[in-house]
DNA sequence: AATCGCCACAACCGCAAATAG
DNA sequence: GCTATTTGCGGTTGTGGCGAT
């Protein structure tokens, strides 16, 4: 989303405790404008994060130390990973979300780099859309066996097919080159960060910082490639190895695809109790029952789902493949429909 | 070309827990 | 131990982008 430069009305003007301290201090609120970025991060950079209210003093922010702790951990800082939620953060989220429900911030530690702002709006605009568009609720017994015998295993099914292709060459090189020209860079000389020239505040929602200092070091994916990415970045190591998706997901046939996903590793970690696969016939412990058939790539690529092209293939239509990763969430919706249709 | 409605996401709000003095 | 302040979290809202009409 594209941010504005601020307004005279984005001064504050109403009443909590907060609005009124910020009122008489002439506080902002609303969009960041790239000075109060730049500033913020500069005042970072040389003095660190912490003590926010007396930090945004210090910086010279016109700002509530609540709303630039906010901006740094959500958008500034340098790790924050951006761009679409890739297949195997997606599987995770469900994972973890079945697990846990709507703590945020616990799901969020489990996704390097993801926020758990960004998770948050993850769910509410992309799973519960499918929930309603599946006429359940989000929490109900039926959604949630829908997305771990339905969606998940199908996530699994076109993560292994995304490492499969992905030692296909791709179109994705040319992303770099936008991304670097909206790239922040920390300039080690005077400790400061300083904004591309003639920078819009749109570029800044697609830049990329570079840091190299101690605090705020390293090179950051971009949003163009952080799905092409997915199957080798740091997914994984943060992960607890226990899963109950384990027992659902043990014993996959993977001779033909060798995924190099941690993630996807994680989710395929061999259970030796558990014989069945996800591609045998289950049956939820709420009594739906769902057929292997549904749930086998050949059998699915037959059928004729709205994003089929005309080699079978889904999404592959010479397009960006990252995109088309995405994209193919939709015939995710199809089908989950037609299995529900089936029950 | 203009308008409308939906979607995605950044930012805000209120509350509770943690920490400092 | 008490109070004030700060931090963290989850829920909600506001707004720009974009496709449909």
């Amino acid at each position: 989303m594209d941010v504005k430069p601020g307004r005279v009305s984005d001064i504050i003007r109403n009443s909590s405790e907060e609005d009124e301290d910020a009122m008489m201090m002439d506080l902002r609120r609303g969009p960041w404008t790239v000075e109060e970025d730049v500033a913020l991060m500069n005042y970072i950079a040389n003095h660190g994060e912490g003590r926010w209210n007396s930090l945004a003093r210090c910086a010279g922010l016109k700002r509530t130390g609540k709303s630039c702790r906010l901006r740094w951990l959500n958008y500034l800082r340098p790790d924050v990973r951006r761009g679409n939620i890739t297949l195997e953060e997606q599987l995770l989220i469900l994972e973890l979300h079945s697990r846990w429900g709507n703590r945020w911030s616990k799901i969020a530690q489990h996704l390097p780099g993801r926020t758990d702002n960004e998770i948050k709006n993850y769910w509410r605009t992309r799973v519960q859309k499918h929930a309603k568009q599946l006429k359940c609720d989000v929490n109900s017994k039926q959604f949630k066996d829908t997305m771990r015998y339905l969606w998940m295993p199908r996530l699994v099914e076109r993560i292994q097919a995304a490492a499969s292709a992905a030692t296909a060459p791709t179109g994705a090189s040319s992303s770099i080159t936008t991304a670097a020209a909206n790239t922040y860079h920390f300039n080690n000389n005077n400790n400061s960060f300083q904004a591309p020239a003639g920078a819009a505040h749109v570029a800044l929602q697609q830049a990329t910082l570079i840091g190299n200092n101690n605090d705020l070091a390293g090179s950051y994916t971009t949003p163009e490639n952080s799905s092409t990415a997915a199957s080798s970045d740091s997914f994984g190591t943060q992960v607890s190895p226990v899963s109950e998706l384990t027992d659902y997901y043990s014993n996959m046939s993977v001779n033909n695809n060798k995924p190099s996903s941690q993630a996807l590793d994680y989710f395929q970690a061999t259970n030796p109790h558990h014989q069945v696969g996800y591609h045998d016939s289950m049956t939820s412990p709420s009594g739906y029952s769902f057929n292997q058939g549904g749930l086998n790539s050949h059998s699915f690529q037959a059928a004729s789902a709205p994003e089929q092209n005309n080699n079978g293939q889904w999404g592959m239509d010479g397009g960006d493949f990252s995109d088309n990763l995405w994209n193919v969430e939709e015939s995710d919706m199809w089908f989950l429909q037609q299995q529900l249709g089936n029950i």
